[in-house]
DNA sequence: AAGTGGTCTAGACCACAGA
DNA sequence: CTGTGGTCTAGACCACTTG
């Protein structure tokens, strides 16, 4: 036989799911019950509908059951817009939660990438949030600012207030950036972002620079694979 | 118990590759052994072994065993340089397979994408090809190319040639593009590419255009995220 | 309480690689 | 032939969700 039984499987709902018997959202039959239609074992069940979420094609919930996947959302990469002003103009329902703030000395690879390897004693301010869209945790990101930069960031509401937006008001805009883009796949971050363990993230490191050419901000990133693709222009 | 059983495993020899006790391409103990050890059935350790496969972290051979993955290669997105000329300035040692070449039709989507919906009846040479990086097989490649923008491309040999070098010869070299980024996960390209079916793919669509402003290929391009990263300039 | 996914067992047979 | 990964079984118990 050229093809396995748990093969067989995940093929014939991915059938269902592209032909569109099972919409976004729509719940696809239980292991159980697939176990007992295709006269296999439960484990074998749960390695077809396995192969689906490492696709992204499905995700599942405990106790609830497996879901067939949202589609997804497009990133201009050459955006220097901010994450809430980028989904609004999307037509999107942006949220934020903020994990962590800290004032702390910059460590040695931070300084490195913000290219301030002179600079010692350097400190920075940390922030550390979660992104939702619609409700639904889609990004994890960890914000390191200079604080010679910005030094009122640590005043500053980031529950209320745009990074970005505060930026352009203290005429500190951002000018360019650089940044490393990677797919990787991280069960810690899936965990806290309470998504199936084994959705492929982007993980998206970015240094931001004002008109001085000189940085402003380190943004370590990683969003949904699932949920998000990026465009870029180039020259 | 706050941690079950395979992510002990998984986690203990992830600090063993982190650490440097497996180096890059040296094999992993195998899920019997893991097994013995731990005290756990195969299935149990198999799923430890799995968690780091789909990390990326480790991959596997029937067979011969499971082996710490290599480190990444980084790719300019800015740049306009083709694979060969990218892989040699990083001193790596490219190599090419071409699968397919074809003069048809362009479908309806490839037209949208090419930008020429107007164009009825319109012909492109299509060239499918596998990238590779020292011998292993990295990524495949479908390039679509307008005839009219290129008509002696129909000769053109691709398993002698760079279609960019040649596009710079003829004086008709890429200027600009547009490209979006996806990270999938693809069984299908994965066996194309005998690589570990979970391992997450980049999935890019370019369209590249001439100094003139009209397109000149539409390329489609899978390569291995556990092998790439990307670097991109903004502003 | 019933249904669902999450983990785990102790075996089994197969396919492939290498000595 | 042995060791390896690849698949599969027929159960089990747990955690979580919903009625």
């Amino acid at each position: 036989m050229g093809e396995f039984q748990y093969e067989r499987i995940s093929r014939e709902l991915r059938q269902d799911i592209v032909g569109g018997l099972y919409r976004p959202g729509d719940r696809i039959p239980s292991e159980d019950e697939l176990a007992r239609r295709y006269g296999v074992s439960r484990m074998t069940a749960r390695s077809a509908v396995s192969e689906l979420v490492h696709e992204g094609v499905v995700y599942r919930m405990q106790g609830k059951g497996a879901f067939v996947a949202q589609s997804k959302i497009i990133r201009d990469v050459n955006s220097l817009a901010g994450f809430f002003q980028d989904m609004r103009e999307r037509g999107l329902d942006p949220g934020s939660k903020v994990l962590r703030v800290e004032t702390r000395r910059a460590s040695q690879r931070e300084l490195e990438q913000l290219g301030l390897s002179g600079a010692a004693e350097e400190s920075v301010r940390e922030v550390e949030r979660i992104r939702f869209v619609s409700g639904e945790a889609v990004g994890y990101q960890r914000l390191v600012v200079p604080l010679h930069r910005v030094p009122e960031i640590a005043s500053l509401d980031f529950r209320r207030q745009s990074f970005y937006a505060h930026l352009k008001e203290v005429g500190l805009p951002l000018r360019h950036a650089w940044q490393r883009m990677e797919a990787v796949i991280d069960p810690q971050i899936a965990a806290l972002l309470s998504s199936p363990s084994q959705v492929p993230f982007f993980f998206i490191e970015r240094v931001s620079y004002a008109a001085d050419d000189q940085p402003v901000e380190l943004l370590s990133s990683y969003f949904r694979a699932d949920r998000y693709s990026y465009e870029v222009r180039i020259g």
